[in-house]
DNA sequence: GCATAGGTATAGCCATAGGCTATGCCGCTA
DNA sequence: TAGCGGCATAGCCTATGGCTATACCTATGC
């Protein structure tokens, strides 16, 4: 680098620092790293000094966390287990053809929930390199029959008849508005009726998230305000404030954490939906593309 | 850097690729950043290159996100999301007190949602650095009534009459346990009588998810088999397979979504819980803390 | 007790990643 | 057709961050 300027973490000082945390000592952080104990030392130091916090007590046994580390290292591992999904997911995306297993996603399951599914396919020892395909439901259906997948995931809830499917996940579609909405502070739910007039931030046409909308609400709905064509796009319109959008809780779930978005109840509509695998019937699933279905296997619960 | 070693992606180029995705040019996303035109353009060449992925197409009218970019941009601001965390985080940790703003946290709200609260603050003109104080709930109250800190965020159920409170989140403790967990298959709930039974991994004794518990079962619980001081210890042995946890959803939230955690449903137990800022009765707010605790307010719908 | 081992920090050396300025190219737009 | 806004390349320069060698510190073992 060139003149100073201000910090600018290193994403490998936080992965260390999450290691030293697991495992005792900076040294074994280091060779799990595959770097020397002082370049492991001195990264610890550097965010030490960057973020003005002891994070570690040295011992001559090892180095156990402050408790200020204890915090920072919690934030840390969120920040590396964000970095792992993109990494995972990008390698998804470039991983070139003729590779082992090919798979499909619709744009939510895409970003979401593929990543994680990709990064548990290895961890379990899934050999093959996973090459992904993002496109809408109808471009997943239409990749699985031109063979050109093996297997897919869409949000669609109507499935053509010559596939097999079977469910991986739950989702639903959430009616958000920005917390200084009028909305926002509406108590009693919202009414099918009231929905339907609604002028709303939406994705667009042939989205899976409008698709379910729309037959859910059968297709009694105002034309949408805006028409945007990505979950991120709708997010941030939404929290300008200008309008309510309805949107996948998986998109939003943050947001809904920490306040920057509300969710507005409803009361006559039913906004849950199945997310599904598809694949080919007739057709014997690979090894690998077995194997994959069974790490996106949906979740127990209240789900 | 010394010798090459593998990739190693750079923070800074992933706050800038979503800055361009924002603001439409390289040139304005370097302007926002505070570097040069080409320090911004070489960022994004170097992360295309890590990746093996085109994320922009280079217009002569500026530069729009290629569909892989689109993604790609997408898993980046989850990841300069929870640096931001971090960073907030870390300053209010390092914050020198006789600044203006003290503010104390048990341990889940700290980790989970005080970040958030902190960017929040800043974000909505909030001006005071805000001190963060990390304890368990009775320190957090000790450290109201000691008036080191003018406003408190517990999750105990119980709040002495000398305290003024508030609600601000709606928190529930959830039974989780691996994926491979005999419970994971658990169709119909548990009842009270036999989680009453179960040796669970649990958090250390004062600590208010351990609270919670003990109260909502009336003290009628087997004795813990492990005793671990953060939900991250808790997490990671619950992922091996070995016990059973109850524990925060804020805690386990990324985990039950991709499934390396599964929720067990309980029957005769309720176990949600308000998170409450306290404060010292008689005292008024100063206008920080007002204003903090509004940005900390609890959100609607189905909380 | 003293030596050993395992842990950590410091010193010193070097390669290079990454900053900046200057410049060239391209395609809109006036 | 000139100009402008946007992007990339070239060339220079600094300091970041890697490595090895070494010193220090404290349990533990003989």
């Amino acid at each position: 680098m060139a003149t100073d300027h201000r910090p600018g973490l290193d994403l490998e000082a936080l992965r260390v620092l999450t290691l030293v945390a697991d495992l005792g000592s900076i040294s074994a952080a280091a060779r799990a790293e595959q770097i020397s104990q002082p370049s492991a030392s001195k990264r610890i130091q550097v965010l030490e000094r960057q973020l003005g916090l002891e994070l570690l007590d040295r011992r001559t046994r090892g180095a156990v966390l402050t408790a200020h580390g204890s915090m920072v290292t919690g934030w840390c591992r969120a920040v590396v287990e964000a970095t792992d999904a993109l990494v995972t997911g990008s390698q998804a995306l470039s991983a070139r053809a003729a590779e082992q297993l090919s798979i499909g996603a619709s744009q939510t399951i895409a970003e979401y929930l593929a990543p994680s599914w990709l990064g548990e396919f290895r961890r379990r020892g899934g050999k093959p390199t996973v090459q992904l395909r993002v496109a809408n439901s109808q471009g997943v259906i239409a990749a699985l029959r031109a063979r050109e997948i093996e297997l897919g995931f869409v949000e669609t809830p109507t499935i053509p008849s010559d596939l097999r499917s079977r469910r991986v996940a739950v989702d639903r579609l959430v009616l958000v508005v920005a917390p200084d909405h009028p909305l926002a502070r509406r108590r009693n739910p919202v009414s099918r009726a009231e929905l339907s007039t609604m002028a709303l931030a939406s994705r667009e046409d042939g989205s899976g998230t409008r698709d379910t909308l729309h037959v859910a609400m059968e297709h009694a709905m105002a034309p949408a305000a805006v028409e945007l064509d990505s979950n991120a796009a709708v997010k941030v319109l939404v929290s300008s404030g200008s309008y309510p959008a309805v949107i996948s809780e998986l998109a939003v779930a943050n947001e809904l954490r920490d306040g920057r978005l509300v969710e507005v109840p409803l009361r006559d509509v039913e906004l849950s939906r199945s997310l599904n695998a598809v694949w080919r019937r007739g057709t014997r699933l690979g090894a690998a593309a077995d194997q994959f279905l069974l790490t996106a296997r949906p979740r127990r619960g209240r789900g």
